[in-house]
RNA sequence: GGGCGAUUGGCGCAGUGGGAGCGCGCUUCCUUGACACGGAAGAGGUCACUGGUUCAAACCCAGUAUCGCCCACCA
């Protein structure tokens, strides 16, 4: 700790005069948890609010977008449970099926491994090894960051009781035919081996080359363009438009694809847009989605030429070359025949990429299990079209609609081995049965299981009623579900939102599994570019917590956050965070050192002076504003209106307006002390819930409390709203920064007295706070014989005569007048035009002519005084 | 190809119909008995462009430009 630096012995500060989190902070958390705070009870009679976190994956560590993610979630939690109900932030963790095996086999590669060498059971012994490992460190780092989450219910998607949750709403949806195992054309990795589900596929334009070749010869010849020529060897047809003028005599007919010897069908298909490349498309339907639908239209063959490592399989000269290596061959040997008649590149086209390896995806032709989406994307796009679930920021409704109202349906196997296997068993004559939780697999001979698992989403879909003891009836279940909120990135929407949405509604009979879906954006640097390890702007959340303390990250990660709108951090403005919890621990140290106290009841107004009243007026103020913007999620704002009024109003005014009141000591003293220690006493609670650990430190000191977690959630006290005590006041802010304008203009140095005549307080109304204004504005007392060498007019009714004890710079008050001059005839002629103006009295609202009106005198005033001012300085 | 969003002082962002704001940065002054992780006073913007609606537009409408994101089975 650092040296006391009090020597006044009397009361020695409890608080050193800068704070350091690191050891606060470790010390707090300790006790929380022991403490029990996080705990919820299902059994209390109070009402329920409920956060499922958004479970990180087990492949790493968490970042700066966990961080951001966590605080939202916290600051919720805590406000709940200062409010009085039972809040409940669940923990938990995904095992990110096809990311975390990937990454395993990666640690198994550096060894020279495969999983193969070890055996599924060696393999998926080895990943539950790494997640525990990994596990381990990011609920280190919820720790560090404060999270108030309910440890004792800390949940994992493939635990026992999820893993029961998974096997019981697939046999449901098996029984109710919703799923269902058929071949089609799926993406397919040949990197990672598996098949992959619509959005685990990214898009991206890349070069390409469009060949344009010619199928068959002289008159029944056919002009086909492709980007993709090694498909040709396996072509089952070429398709026109049926109206196509161009080849409707050729329908029908047969031409000989090349390299090949086999004879293919024209066909005319409705698909076919002819007015791209020649208007005839070659047709593979095993290795093309639209392909295939052709070919399920025509009845035609679908010839599989590739494996699933994307080497080809068709006999002949390009047997065992891999798809890229075949495809520049392929269009050689067209071209040595003559057959190639176009060729364009670069040719950019979208091609879709492995969202976890970036290999691209091949479309294969495979045996796989689909959810029928259908019925539940409807049931999930209703549910919030009727308002029962509401998502915040409303616009970003539109994007979940757009895509739950066009679902396709949803592969769900995967041919990978971490993860719930698909609990259905196929027997030796083909027979095929899904087993059930309490059922036990068929045992007899030639009986096996699906060897796929299942998409890792499908069961982070079950997330908010499985955590909670589902399908089990658990007390939990009935009590926190639906949940309050769900606190999570806009990104994941598609993934996670609607899942979660389609088996919610599904499985809980109807019931959504959040009430609102709180959307936020993606941190982002200061110049708002994305954090990634090749741009090297990544920042560690830890590197900050240990630089700055978790409330200066929490603060600066939630002043950032705007609904939907992605958040750039930096480390000047973590700085400013950390400014700021010392601004807060010094305002404490000050009313401690100054004997504030929480002790009784707040004065009632009539006790109280102008200035006590106005900071209470200002926290009621403040209060209702935090309580309006929380409810909003709106975070940002929620910190911006905490830290101007504690930085603004409490420390440069309210502080320095109370020293010499406390100084004078007396009844006056007592009461401010008590208001101190009675606004610092809510501003803490007030902003517990963003920066929980400095609050926690600072309150405790400050009222002997153990806790402010369990404190009660401040109210807005309307007995204290007084608005003619903040517009004292506001007229004080003016008269003291006008005099300080002054002097710095002048030259004047902030110590060097100057003694001063101060005239037309009482007009207005500011008479009592003259030696408040000469302490702020340092004005000394005119003595005998004062002779003043300038005056001020500092408002349209204040003056100062001031003894500069030199000359003043008249040349620079005068330019500097003359400027606010034009800008006070420039707005005096606004206001005057609009008055004159018949169609703005006519038409517009009486509240705003009379601002108008208001803001003309107080131009004319402004006026008054410059003109004065100019006059007085020749 | 479709959709959504953005464009406000050096940088990052608030502000959805009546006087252009915040943080950081910048300039000047100040070791003032809580805090230099501080205090005081300042400078800095034709709110992307064009047109429209209105008594009144940063804000509403249309168009243009630039950027970004999401979705997508035109080979």
């Amino acid at each position: 700790m650092t040296e006391t630096r009090d020597s006044r012995g009397d009361a020695a500060p409890a608080l050193a005069g800068q704070y350091q989190p690191g050891e606060v902070e470790q010390r707090r958390y300790e006790r929380w948890v022991a403490a029990g705070y996080f705990r919820a009870d299902a059994g209390s009679d109070k009402p329920p609010f409920c956060i499922v976190i958004p479970p990180p994956n087990v492949t790493g560590s968490l970042h700066m977008g966990h961080a951001f993610e966590h605080t939202l979630m916290d600051a919720l939690v805590r406000r709940k449970r200062m409010q009085g109900f039972e809040a409940l932030w669940l923990p938990g963790m995904d095992h990110a099926g096809i990311a975390t095996q990937n990454l395993v086999e990666r640690q198994l590669a550096g060894e020279g491994l495969s999983r193969h060498d070890l055996g599924r059971e060696k393999f998926v012994e080895r990943v539950w090894q790494w997640k525990a490992e990994s596990g381990g460190a990011i609920l280190g780092q919820m720790r560090r960051l404060g999270d108030s989450v309910d440890w004792d219910r800390e949940r994992f998607t493939m635990d026992e009781g999820l893993s029961r949750a998974v096997q019981t709403i697939f046999k449901r949806l098996y029984d109710d035919g919703l799923i269902y195992r058929a071949e089609r054309i799926i993406n397919w990795c040949p990197r990672c081996l598996t098949a992959l589900s619509d959005i685990e596929v990214e898009h991206s334009d890349d070069d390409g080359e469009l060949v344009s070749i010619r199928y068959g010869d002289g008159d029944a010849s056919i002009v086909v363009a492709t980007t993709r020529a090694e498909t040709m060897l396996g072509d089952t047809a070429v398709a026109v438009h049926p109206d196509d003028e161009r080849y409707r005599h050729l329908i029908g007919t047969e031409v000989e694809l090349p390299l090949t010897g086999r004879r293919i069908p024209i066909v005319a298909d409705e698909h076919v847009d002819p007015a791209f490349g020649s208007g005839a498309v070659k047709v593979t339907p095993a290795h093309d989605p639209n392909d295939f639908e052709i070919g399920q239209r025509h009845s035609l063959p679908s010839l599989t030429i590739m494996d699933e490592r994307g080497v080809i399989t068709a006999h002949g000269p390009f047997e065992g070359l891999d798809r890229f290596e075949a495809r520049p061959a392929i269009v050689a040997a067209l071209r040595a025949q003559g057959r190639v008649v176009a060729e364009r590149r670069p040719y950019v086209h979208a091609v879709g990429h492995c969202s976890r390896c970036k290999t691209t995806v091949e479309p294969r032709l495979s045996l796989q299990w689909f959810v029928n989406t259908g019925p539940l994307a409807k049931a999930a796009g209703d549910a919030v079209r009727d308002g029962r679930v509401r998502v915040e920021p409303a616009e970003l409704a539109k994007r979940y609609f757009a895509w739950v109202d066009n679902m396709h349906d949803w592969c769900i196997s995967r041919q990978l081995w971490w993860g719930h296997r698909i609990p259905v068993w196929y027997g030796p004559d083909g027979e095929v049965r899904c087993v059930g939780p309490d059922e036990q697999p068929p045992t007899g001979a030639g009986w096996r299981q699906d060897e796929d698992v299942l998409d890792t989403w499908f069961s982070s879909g079950l997330w908010p009623f499985s955590t909670l003891g589902w399908p089990e009836h658990t007390a939990d279940l009935a009590r926190f579900y639906p949940t309050s909120v769900l606190v999570t990135g806009y990104d994941i929407l598609f993934f996670w939102v609607a899942r979660m949405m389609m088996f919610g509604l599904y499985a809980m009979g109807g019931t959504q599994p959040f009430d609102v879906v709180a959307l936020h954006g993606m941190v982002r640097d200061q110049y708002g570019k994305k954090m990634s390890k090749s741009f090297g702007n990544v920042v560690d959340p830890l590197d900050w917590i240990e630089r700055f303390g978790a409330d200066a990250t929490r603060f600066t990660l939630a002043r950032g956050a705007n609904p939907g709108q992605d958040v750039p951090v930096s480390e000047e403005w973590c700085q400013g965070s950390r400014n700021f919890c010392n601004k807060l621990w010094n305002a404490t140290r000050f009313a401690l050192l100054n004997g504030a106290t929480v002790a009784g009841p707040l004065p009632a107004p009539g006790e109280l002076s102008t200035v006590d009243r106005w900071i209470l007026s200002r926290l009621r103020h403040v209060t209702a504003e935090v309580d309006e913007q929380f409810e909003a999620y709106e975070f940002a704002k929620v910190c911006d209106v905490l830290y101007h009024f504690a930085w603004d109003d409490v420390c440069d005014w309210y502080v320095e307006l109370a020293k010499p009141v406390l100084a004078a000591g007396g009844p006056a003293a007592d009461a401010t002390r008590r208001v101190l220690g009675g606004v610092l006493d809510r501003l803490l609670k007030l902003l517990h819930p963003v920066i929980p650990f400095v609050t926690e430190e600072l309150y405790t000191a400050l009222t002997g409390a153990d806790t402010v977690m369990t404190a009660a959630w401040p109210e807005p006290e309307a007995a204290y709203a007084d608005d003619a005590a903040e517009a004292e006041i506001a007229a004080l802010q003016r008269v003291v920064t006008e005099v300080r304008r002054f002097r710095s203009d002048q030259g004047l140095r902030p110590g060097q007295r100057v003694a001063a005549r101060l005239a037309g307080l009482a007009v207005a109304g500011l008479a009592a706070h003259e030696p408040l204004i000469r302490s702020l504005a340092r004005l000394d007392e005119a003595a005998e014989g004062f002779t003043a060498s300038a005056t001020l007019a500092v408002t349209g009714q204040v003056s100062v005569a001031l003894d500069t004890r030199g000359s003043i710079d008249v040349g620079a008050e005068r330019a500097r007048l003359a400027k606010d001059l034009a800008a006070a005839e420039k707005e005096v002629a606004q206001c005057r035009g609009k008055l004159g103006n018949e169609a703005f009295v006519a038409k517009a609202p009486a509240p705003v002519v009379d601002k108008i009106k208001a803001r003309l005198a107080a131009a004319e005033a402004d006026l008054a005084r410059i003109e004065a001012a100019l006059a007085a300085l020749g």
